[in-house]
RNA sequence: GGACAGGUGGCCGAGCGGCUAAUGGUAACGGGCUGUAAACCCGUCGAGCGCAAGCUCUUCGUAGGUUCGAAUCCUACCCUGUCCA
Protein backbone atom coordinates (compact mmCIF):
# COMPACT_ATOMS: atom_id res chain seq x y z
CA UNK A 1 0.00 0.00 0.00
CA UNK A 2 1.01 3.40 -0.48
CA UNK A 3 2.11 5.98 1.66
CA UNK A 4 -0.16 8.32 3.30
CA UNK A 5 1.41 11.21 1.79
CA UNK A 6 1.47 9.46 -1.67
CA UNK A 7 -2.50 8.56 -1.07
CA UNK A 8 -3.61 12.19 -0.26
CA UNK A 9 -1.52 13.46 -3.29
CA UNK A 10 -2.91 10.92 -5.53
CA UNK A 11 -6.59 11.88 -4.27
CA UNK A 12 -6.20 15.24 -4.11
CA UNK A 13 -5.26 15.27 -7.84
CA UNK A 14 -7.98 17.78 -10.05
CA UNK A 15 -10.20 17.90 -6.57
CA UNK A 16 -11.62 21.26 -6.26
CA UNK A 17 -11.82 20.92 -2.67
CA UNK A 18 -11.00 18.75 0.36
CA UNK A 19 -13.18 19.01 3.47
CA UNK A 20 -11.04 18.55 5.92
CA UNK A 21 -7.50 16.93 4.21
CA UNK A 22 -6.88 16.76 8.16
CA UNK A 23 -9.45 14.25 8.63
CA UNK A 24 -9.02 12.64 5.60
CA UNK A 25 -5.36 11.83 6.49
CA UNK A 26 -6.97 10.90 9.78
CA UNK A 27 -8.64 7.85 8.35
CA UNK A 28 -6.04 6.93 5.94
CA UNK A 29 -3.97 6.76 9.13
CA UNK A 30 -6.57 4.34 10.38
CA UNK A 31 -5.07 2.04 7.68
CA UNK A 32 -8.38 0.48 6.16
CA UNK A 33 -10.29 0.27 3.23
CA UNK A 34 -12.39 3.70 3.40
CA UNK A 35 -16.20 3.81 2.64
CA UNK A 36 -16.06 5.97 -0.13
CA UNK A 37 -20.11 7.21 -1.54
CA UNK A 38 -20.19 8.22 -4.42
CA UNK A 39 -24.17 8.70 -5.31
CA UNK A 40 -26.51 8.97 -9.07
CA UNK A 41 -30.01 9.57 -9.52
CA UNK A 42 -30.74 7.09 -12.59
CA UNK A 43 -32.96 9.88 -13.93
CA UNK A 44 -31.23 9.52 -17.50
CA UNK A 45 -29.89 6.21 -18.78
CA UNK A 46 -26.62 7.63 -20.32
CA UNK A 47 -23.82 8.61 -18.97
CA UNK A 48 -21.65 11.33 -20.48
CA UNK A 49 -17.87 12.31 -19.97
CA UNK A 50 -19.24 14.74 -17.11
CA UNK A 51 -19.55 11.55 -15.28
CA UNK A 52 -15.97 10.23 -16.09
CA UNK A 53 -14.24 12.56 -14.05
CA UNK A 54 -15.73 11.41 -11.07
CA UNK A 55 -15.62 8.04 -11.88
CA UNK A 56 -11.98 8.24 -12.53
CA UNK A 57 -11.43 9.50 -9.53
CA UNK A 58 -13.19 7.01 -7.79
CA UNK A 59 -11.48 4.04 -9.88
CA UNK A 60 -7.96 5.79 -8.00
CA UNK A 61 -9.31 5.41 -4.52
CA UNK A 62 -10.31 1.75 -5.51
CA UNK A 63 -6.16 1.49 -7.00
CA UNK A 64 -5.81 2.66 -3.94
CA UNK A 65 -7.18 -0.25 -1.81
CA UNK A 66 -10.47 1.50 -0.94
CA UNK A 67 -13.91 0.53 -1.43
CA UNK A 68 -16.71 2.17 -3.56
CA UNK A 69 -20.04 2.28 -2.06
CA UNK A 70 -21.44 3.32 -5.51
CA UNK A 71 -25.21 4.37 -4.85
CA UNK A 72 -28.13 4.17 -6.74
CA UNK A 73 -30.71 7.15 -6.17
CA UNK A 74 -33.68 5.31 -6.84
CA UNK A 75 -35.98 6.75 -4.42
CA UNK A 76 -35.26 10.22 -5.23
CA UNK A 77 -35.45 9.37 -8.72
CA UNK A 78 -39.29 8.22 -8.38
CA UNK A 79 -40.28 11.55 -6.66
CA UNK A 80 -39.06 14.40 -9.36
CA UNK A 81 -37.04 16.62 -8.79
CA UNK A 82 -38.76 20.16 -9.22
CA UNK A 83 -35.66 21.52 -8.73
CA UNK A 84 -33.34 24.35 -10.63
CA UNK A 85 -35.08 25.72 -14.35
CA UNK A 86 -38.70 25.69 -15.38
CA UNK A 87 -39.19 22.21 -16.29
CA UNK A 88 -39.95 19.65 -13.54
CA UNK A 89 -38.38 16.41 -14.23
CA UNK A 90 -40.90 14.36 -14.32
CA UNK A 91 -41.31 11.09 -12.02
CA UNK A 92 -40.13 8.07 -13.30
CA UNK A 93 -41.67 4.41 -12.34
CA UNK A 94 -40.13 1.78 -10.80
CA UNK A 95 -39.52 -0.37 -13.85
CA UNK A 96 -37.78 2.86 -15.79
CA UNK A 97 -35.44 3.78 -12.82
CA UNK A 98 -34.76 0.29 -12.59
CA UNK A 99 -34.32 0.08 -16.28
CA UNK A 100 -31.99 2.68 -16.26
CA UNK A 101 -29.90 1.91 -13.17
CA UNK A 102 -28.97 -1.34 -14.83
CA UNK A 103 -27.92 0.58 -18.34
CA UNK A 104 -25.68 3.16 -15.75
CA UNK A 105 -24.34 0.17 -14.13
CA UNK A 106 -23.30 -0.79 -17.29
CA UNK A 107 -21.46 1.93 -18.28
CA UNK A 108 -19.69 2.60 -15.26
CA UNK A 109 -18.51 -1.17 -15.44
CA UNK A 110 -15.84 0.12 -17.93
CA UNK A 111 -14.43 2.48 -15.41
CA UNK A 112 -14.76 1.02 -12.38
CA UNK A 113 -13.25 -2.06 -10.99
CA UNK A 114 -16.03 -4.37 -10.28
CA UNK A 115 -14.33 -6.62 -7.53
CA UNK A 116 -16.87 -6.82 -4.13
CA UNK A 117 -13.99 -6.15 -2.30
CA UNK A 118 -13.65 -2.79 -3.96
CA UNK A 119 -17.50 -2.16 -5.07
CA UNK A 120 -21.06 -2.20 -3.26
CA UNK A 121 -23.63 -1.13 -5.23
CA UNK A 122 -26.45 0.55 -3.19
CA UNK A 123 -30.22 1.61 -3.78
CA UNK A 124 -31.10 4.59 -1.56
CA UNK A 125 -35.37 3.22 -1.78
CA UNK A 126 -33.95 0.43 0.62
CA UNK A 127 -34.17 2.87 3.42
CA UNK A 128 -35.79 5.99 1.79
CA UNK A 129 -38.41 3.48 1.18
CA UNK A 130 -39.37 2.37 4.36
CA UNK A 131 -39.30 5.37 6.40
CA UNK A 132 -42.22 6.85 8.03
CA UNK A 133 -43.37 10.02 8.14
CA UNK A 134 -42.23 10.87 11.83
CA UNK A 135 -39.02 9.63 10.53
CA UNK A 136 -38.98 12.04 7.84
CA UNK A 137 -40.60 14.80 10.15
CA UNK A 138 -37.22 13.88 12.11
CA UNK A 139 -34.92 14.10 9.68
CA UNK A 140 -36.07 17.76 8.64
CA UNK A 141 -36.42 18.69 11.89
CA UNK A 142 -32.48 18.56 12.10
CA UNK A 143 -31.77 21.37 9.98
CA UNK A 144 -33.24 24.94 9.51
CA UNK A 145 -34.50 26.95 6.46
CA UNK A 146 -32.17 29.53 7.33
CA UNK A 147 -29.17 26.86 6.98
CA UNK A 148 -30.90 25.34 3.70
CA UNK A 149 -30.82 29.16 1.87
CA UNK A 150 -27.08 29.50 2.55
CA UNK A 151 -26.94 26.91 -0.54
CA UNK A 152 -26.15 29.96 -3.30
CA UNK A 153 -28.59 28.13 -5.74
CA UNK A 154 -31.52 28.56 -3.44
CA UNK A 155 -30.28 31.90 -2.24
CA UNK A 156 -30.20 33.28 -6.21
CA UNK A 157 -33.25 31.93 -7.04
CA UNK A 158 -35.06 32.71 -3.32
CA UNK A 159 -33.45 36.60 -4.56
CA UNK A 160 -35.20 36.63 -8.10
CA UNK A 161 -38.47 35.23 -6.74
CA UNK A 162 -38.29 32.09 -8.79
CA UNK A 163 -40.18 29.04 -7.48
CA UNK A 164 -38.20 26.50 -4.75
CA UNK A 165 -40.22 23.75 -3.72
CA UNK A 166 -39.96 22.23 -0.05
CA UNK A 167 -39.33 19.38 -1.67
CA UNK A 168 -35.85 20.54 -2.84
CA UNK A 169 -35.32 21.47 0.48
CA UNK A 170 -35.70 17.41 1.52
CA UNK A 171 -33.22 16.61 -1.18
CA UNK A 172 -29.67 17.19 0.54
CA UNK A 173 -31.36 16.12 3.80
CA UNK A 174 -32.08 12.68 1.97
CA UNK A 175 -29.13 12.67 0.37
CA UNK A 176 -27.01 13.48 3.52
CA UNK A 177 -29.15 10.60 5.45
CA UNK A 178 -28.10 8.39 2.48
CA UNK A 179 -24.11 8.84 4.53
CA UNK A 180 -25.66 8.32 7.57
CA UNK A 181 -26.91 5.01 6.65
CA UNK A 182 -24.10 3.97 4.36
CA UNK A 183 -21.48 5.37 6.66
CA UNK A 184 -19.41 6.66 4.59
CA UNK A 185 -15.57 7.87 5.31
CA UNK A 186 -15.70 10.10 1.85
CA UNK A 187 -18.54 11.44 -0.08
CA UNK A 188 -16.98 12.43 -3.76
CA UNK A 189 -19.34 14.37 -5.96
CA UNK A 190 -19.04 17.52 -8.42
CA UNK A 191 -18.65 21.38 -6.76
CA UNK A 192 -21.81 21.51 -7.49
CA UNK A 193 -22.84 19.23 -4.60
CA UNK A 194 -20.63 20.84 -2.22
CA UNK A 195 -23.86 22.35 -0.09
CA UNK A 196 -25.28 18.44 -0.26
CA UNK A 197 -22.46 17.13 0.38
CA UNK A 198 -21.56 19.31 3.92
CA UNK A 199 -25.35 18.56 5.09
CA UNK A 200 -24.44 15.08 4.87
CA UNK A 201 -21.48 15.36 7.29
CA UNK A 202 -23.60 17.35 9.99
CA UNK A 203 -26.40 14.83 9.60
CA UNK A 204 -23.76 12.19 10.51
CA UNK A 205 -22.84 14.02 13.29
CA UNK A 206 -26.35 14.49 14.25
CA UNK A 207 -27.18 11.18 14.11
CA UNK A 208 -24.30 10.32 16.18
CA UNK A 209 -22.13 8.22 14.47
CA UNK A 210 -17.84 9.05 15.36
CA UNK A 211 -16.67 10.47 12.26
CA UNK A 212 -18.49 12.24 9.44
CA UNK A 213 -17.69 11.90 6.03
CA UNK A 214 -14.61 13.60 4.22
CA UNK A 215 -16.15 15.63 1.28
CA UNK A 216 -13.97 15.03 -1.56
CA UNK A 217 -15.11 17.88 -4.75
CA UNK A 218 -14.15 17.46 -8.17
CA UNK A 219 -14.55 20.31 -10.72
CA UNK A 220 -17.77 19.74 -13.23
CA UNK A 221 -16.69 19.31 -17.01
CA UNK A 222 -17.64 21.71 -19.22
CA UNK A 223 -19.67 20.82 -22.31
CA UNK A 224 -18.94 21.05 -25.79
CA UNK A 225 -19.62 24.71 -26.50
CA UNK A 226 -16.87 25.64 -23.71
CA UNK A 227 -19.01 27.32 -21.47
CA UNK A 228 -21.99 25.95 -19.42
CA UNK A 229 -21.53 22.10 -17.99
CA UNK A 230 -21.55 19.29 -19.64
CA UNK A 231 -25.52 18.05 -19.42
CA UNK A 232 -27.92 16.18 -21.21
CA UNK A 233 -30.18 18.81 -21.04
CA UNK A 234 -27.89 21.11 -22.68
CA UNK A 235 -27.21 18.86 -25.66
CA UNK A 236 -23.81 19.81 -25.05
CA UNK A 237 -22.59 16.10 -24.20
CA UNK A 238 -20.06 13.06 -25.11
CA UNK A 239 -22.05 10.02 -23.91
CA UNK A 240 -19.62 6.93 -23.55
CA UNK A 241 -22.18 4.90 -25.06
CA UNK A 242 -22.04 7.09 -28.54
CA UNK A 243 -20.27 5.31 -31.69
CA UNK A 244 -16.66 6.16 -31.82
CA UNK A 245 -17.23 8.02 -34.71
CA UNK A 246 -19.62 10.56 -32.61
CA UNK A 247 -17.23 10.60 -29.76
CA UNK A 248 -14.33 11.42 -32.32
CA UNK A 249 -16.27 14.15 -34.24
CA UNK A 250 -17.56 16.04 -30.96
CA UNK A 251 -13.85 16.20 -30.03
CA UNK A 252 -12.82 17.58 -32.46
CA UNK A 253 -15.08 20.30 -32.62
CA UNK A 254 -14.15 21.66 -29.21
CA UNK A 255 -11.94 24.60 -29.14
CA UNK A 256 -8.11 24.34 -28.42
CA UNK A 257 -8.96 25.58 -25.25
CA UNK A 258 -10.86 23.82 -24.41
CA UNK A 259 -9.10 20.60 -25.15
CA UNK A 260 -6.89 21.32 -22.64
CA UNK A 261 -9.20 21.30 -19.78
CA UNK A 262 -10.04 18.12 -21.10
CA UNK A 263 -6.59 16.69 -21.00
CA UNK A 264 -6.38 17.75 -17.89
CA UNK A 265 -9.66 16.25 -16.04
CA UNK A 266 -10.03 13.05 -18.52
CA UNK A 267 -6.60 12.00 -19.70
CA UNK A 268 -3.34 10.90 -17.60
CA UNK A 269 -1.08 13.22 -20.70
CA UNK A 270 1.58 15.18 -19.65
CA UNK A 271 0.59 18.86 -20.18
CA UNK A 272 3.74 19.98 -21.40
CA UNK A 273 4.13 17.15 -24.21
CA UNK A 274 0.43 18.42 -25.15
CA UNK A 275 1.69 22.14 -25.85
CA UNK A 276 4.54 20.97 -28.18
CA UNK A 277 1.81 19.12 -30.83
CA UNK A 278 0.41 20.64 -33.28
CA UNK A 279 -3.53 21.64 -31.66
CA UNK A 280 -4.98 19.71 -34.83
CA UNK A 281 -2.44 16.41 -33.85
CA UNK A 282 -3.44 16.90 -30.30
CA UNK A 283 -6.77 17.09 -30.45
CA UNK A 284 -6.67 13.78 -32.59
CA UNK A 285 -5.25 12.03 -29.88
CA UNK A 286 -7.35 13.52 -27.15
CA UNK A 287 -9.95 11.85 -29.14
CA UNK A 288 -8.11 8.56 -30.10
CA UNK A 289 -7.56 8.50 -25.88
CA UNK A 290 -11.16 8.94 -25.49
CA UNK A 291 -12.34 6.22 -28.23
CA UNK A 292 -9.91 3.91 -26.74
CA UNK A 293 -11.20 4.13 -23.69
CA UNK A 294 -14.79 3.19 -24.14
CA UNK A 295 -13.85 0.45 -26.65
CA UNK A 296 -10.14 -0.04 -27.61
CA UNK A 297 -7.23 1.26 -29.73
CA UNK A 298 -7.96 -0.62 -32.53
CA UNK A 299 -11.33 0.72 -33.01
CA UNK A 300 -9.77 4.47 -31.56
CA UNK A 301 -7.47 4.60 -34.60
CA UNK A 302 -9.91 3.44 -37.12
CA UNK A 303 -11.96 6.18 -35.97
CA UNK A 304 -9.27 8.82 -36.14
CA UNK A 305 -8.62 7.63 -40.07
CA UNK A 306 -12.11 7.70 -40.73
CA UNK A 307 -12.33 10.92 -39.56
CA UNK A 308 -9.62 11.84 -42.01
CA UNK A 309 -10.72 10.16 -44.17
CA UNK A 310 -14.14 12.14 -44.63
CA UNK A 311 -13.11 15.46 -43.74
CA UNK A 312 -9.52 15.69 -44.76
CA UNK A 313 -9.99 14.20 -48.52
CA UNK A 314 -13.44 14.86 -48.55
CA UNK A 315 -14.33 11.72 -48.68
CA UNK A 316 -17.67 10.15 -47.72
CA UNK A 317 -18.05 7.98 -44.69
CA UNK A 318 -18.41 4.23 -44.28
CA UNK A 319 -21.57 3.68 -42.31
CA UNK A 320 -24.26 6.11 -44.34
CA UNK A 321 -27.60 4.85 -44.14
CA UNK A 322 -29.26 3.94 -47.26
CA UNK A 323 -32.57 5.06 -48.82
CA UNK A 324 -35.02 3.32 -50.59
CA UNK A 325 -36.87 5.86 -52.30
CA UNK A 326 -38.58 3.18 -54.98
CA UNK A 327 -39.11 5.57 -57.93
CA UNK A 328 -37.38 6.44 -60.82
CA UNK A 329 -37.08 10.29 -60.59
CA UNK A 330 -37.78 12.38 -57.51
CA UNK A 331 -37.62 16.56 -56.75
CA UNK A 332 -34.44 17.37 -54.95
CA UNK A 333 -37.09 18.55 -51.99
CA UNK A 334 -38.58 15.37 -51.16
CA UNK A 335 -35.49 13.54 -51.38
CA UNK A 336 -34.00 15.40 -49.05
CA UNK A 337 -36.99 14.84 -46.95
CA UNK A 338 -37.63 11.33 -47.52
CA UNK A 339 -33.79 10.61 -46.48
CA UNK A 340 -34.78 11.98 -43.38
CA UNK A 341 -31.91 14.42 -43.46
CA UNK A 342 -34.04 17.49 -42.20
CA UNK A 343 -37.39 17.86 -41.02
CA UNK A 344 -39.74 19.69 -43.09
CA UNK A 345 -39.74 20.71 -47.03
CA UNK A 346 -39.18 24.18 -45.78
CA UNK A 347 -36.56 23.07 -44.12
CA UNK A 348 -34.87 21.43 -47.05
CA UNK A 349 -35.92 24.47 -49.68
CA UNK A 350 -33.62 26.46 -47.33
CA UNK A 351 -30.84 24.06 -47.11
CA UNK A 352 -30.71 24.38 -50.89
CA UNK A 353 -30.78 27.96 -50.93
CA UNK A 354 -27.95 28.64 -48.40
CA UNK A 355 -25.76 25.61 -50.77
CA UNK A 356 -25.46 23.25 -48.20
CA UNK A 357 -26.73 20.78 -50.60
CA UNK A 358 -24.63 18.16 -52.62
CA UNK A 359 -25.18 15.03 -54.86
CA UNK A 360 -22.65 13.27 -55.20
CA UNK A 361 -19.99 15.74 -53.81
CA UNK A 362 -21.77 18.54 -56.97
CA UNK A 363 -23.55 21.55 -55.29
CA UNK A 364 -27.36 21.57 -56.01
CA UNK A 365 -28.76 24.79 -56.47
CA UNK A 366 -32.15 24.89 -58.15
CA UNK A 367 -34.59 23.44 -55.43
CA UNK A 368 -36.89 22.44 -58.32
CA UNK A 369 -34.31 19.92 -59.91
CA UNK A 370 -35.56 16.61 -60.75
CA UNK A 371 -33.24 14.06 -59.76
CA UNK A 372 -32.87 10.38 -61.50
CA UNK A 373 -32.25 7.65 -59.39
CA UNK A 374 -31.05 5.90 -62.31
CA UNK A 375 -27.69 5.26 -60.36
CA UNK A 376 -26.63 4.99 -56.46
CA UNK A 377 -25.82 8.51 -55.50
CA UNK A 378 -24.94 9.95 -52.34
CA UNK A 379 -26.58 13.31 -50.71
CA UNK A 380 -25.19 15.49 -48.26
CA UNK A 381 -26.99 17.76 -46.98
CA UNK A 382 -24.54 20.37 -44.26
CA UNK A 383 -21.41 19.46 -43.48
CA UNK A 384 -22.34 15.86 -41.38
CA UNK A 385 -25.41 14.73 -42.85
CA UNK A 386 -25.19 11.60 -45.26
CA UNK A 387 -27.50 9.22 -47.11
CA UNK A 388 -26.93 6.71 -49.84
CA UNK A 389 -30.08 6.82 -52.03
CA UNK A 390 -30.87 4.12 -53.82
CA UNK A 391 -34.24 3.37 -56.22
C1' G B 1 -57.70 34.57 4.00
C1' G B 2 -56.61 39.75 1.70
C1' A B 3 -53.88 43.21 -1.82
C1' C B 4 -50.79 43.32 -6.03
C1' A B 5 -47.64 41.50 -10.20
C1' G B 6 -46.86 37.91 -13.88
C1' G B 7 -47.37 33.25 -17.33
C1' U B 8 -45.06 34.93 -25.12
C1' G B 9 -41.44 30.73 -30.00
C1' G B 10 -35.37 25.69 -27.32
C1' C B 11 -34.14 29.50 -23.43
C1' C B 12 -34.14 34.88 -21.90
C1' G B 13 -37.22 38.82 -23.11
C1' A B 14 -40.23 43.01 -25.89
C1' G B 15 -45.16 43.73 -27.64
C1' C B 16 -50.69 45.31 -24.76
C1' G B 17 -56.93 45.58 -30.54
C1' G B 18 -55.37 45.52 -37.14
C1' C B 19 -48.77 47.46 -40.21
C1' U B 20 -47.36 40.74 -35.58
C1' A B 21 -45.42 34.22 -37.45
C1' A B 22 -44.77 38.17 -33.34
C1' U B 23 -38.57 43.57 -32.05
C1' G B 24 -34.05 42.10 -29.61
C1' G B 25 -30.46 38.69 -27.29
C1' U B 26 -28.90 33.65 -26.97
C1' A B 27 -28.87 28.65 -28.66
C1' A B 28 -29.38 25.80 -33.13
C1' C B 29 -28.67 25.25 -38.40
C1' G B 30 -26.35 26.69 -43.48
C1' G B 31 -22.30 29.36 -45.99
C1' G B 32 -17.29 31.90 -45.70
C1' C B 33 -12.39 31.78 -43.15
C1' U B 34 -9.60 27.49 -40.82
C1' G B 35 -7.11 22.74 -38.22
C1' U B 36 -14.81 19.72 -39.95
C1' A B 37 -11.25 23.95 -34.65
C1' A B 38 -12.59 28.22 -31.50
C1' A B 39 -13.23 33.43 -32.37
C1' C B 40 -15.07 36.33 -36.39
C1' C B 41 -18.22 37.65 -40.90
C1' C B 42 -22.75 36.69 -43.87
C1' G B 43 -27.40 34.16 -43.93
C1' U B 44 -31.56 30.99 -42.05
C1' C B 45 -34.52 29.86 -38.02
C1' G B 46 -43.49 27.09 -37.23
C1' A B 47 -45.72 24.26 -41.28
C1' G B 48 -48.19 23.24 -46.24
C1' C B 49 -49.08 25.00 -51.46
C1' G B 50 -46.79 28.01 -55.50
C1' C B 51 -41.46 29.29 -60.49
C1' A B 52 -42.79 33.74 -58.09
C1' A B 53 -45.54 38.04 -56.14
C1' G B 54 -48.36 35.53 -52.69
C1' C B 55 -52.06 32.31 -50.32
C1' U B 56 -53.58 28.87 -46.33
C1' C B 57 -53.18 26.35 -41.54
C1' U B 58 -51.22 26.09 -36.44
C1' U B 59 -48.72 29.10 -32.32
C1' C B 60 -48.39 33.92 -27.23
C1' G B 61 -50.82 29.26 -19.47
C1' U B 62 -56.12 26.51 -20.27
C1' A B 63 -61.31 27.02 -21.62
C1' G B 64 -64.95 30.22 -23.11
C1' G B 65 -66.67 35.32 -24.61
C1' U B 66 -66.62 40.57 -26.87
C1' U B 67 -65.16 42.42 -31.87
C1' C B 68 -65.29 42.83 -38.99
C1' G B 69 -60.44 41.62 -36.52
C1' A B 70 -57.25 39.53 -30.17
C1' A B 71 -50.75 37.62 -27.88
C1' U B 72 -53.21 42.32 -26.91
C1' C B 73 -60.11 43.62 -24.06
C1' C B 74 -63.73 40.57 -20.69
C1' U B 75 -64.97 35.98 -17.60
C1' A B 76 -63.67 31.47 -15.27
C1' C B 77 -59.95 28.09 -14.16
C1' C B 78 -54.71 26.42 -13.56
C1' C B 79 -49.65 27.86 -12.35
C1' U B 80 -45.70 31.32 -10.24
C1' G B 81 -43.86 35.37 -7.38
C1' U B 82 -44.24 39.75 -3.89
C1' C B 83 -46.41 42.16 0.32
C1' C B 84 -50.01 41.89 4.52
C1' A B 85 -52.28 38.33 8.09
Amino acid sequence: MKSIQEQLKLIKKGAVEVISEEELVKKLEENRPLRVKFGVDPTTADIHLGHTVALTKLRQFQELGHKVIFLIGDFTAQIGDPSGRSETRKPLTAEEVARNAETYLQQVFKILDKDPAKLEVVYNSHWLGKMGVKEIIGLASRYTVARMLERDDFQKRYKEGTPISILEFLYPLMQGFDSVQIDADVELGGSDQKFNLLVGRELMRDYGKKAAQVVLTMPLLEGLDGIRKMSKSYNNYIGITESPKEIFGKTMSISDELMCRYYDLLTNEEPVEIKELHPMEAKKRLGEILVARFYDEAVAKQARAEFENVFKENQVPQDIVTINIGKDSINIIDLIVEARLVESKREAKRMVEQGGVKLNGEKVTDDRAEVSLATEMVLQVGKRKFAKIIK
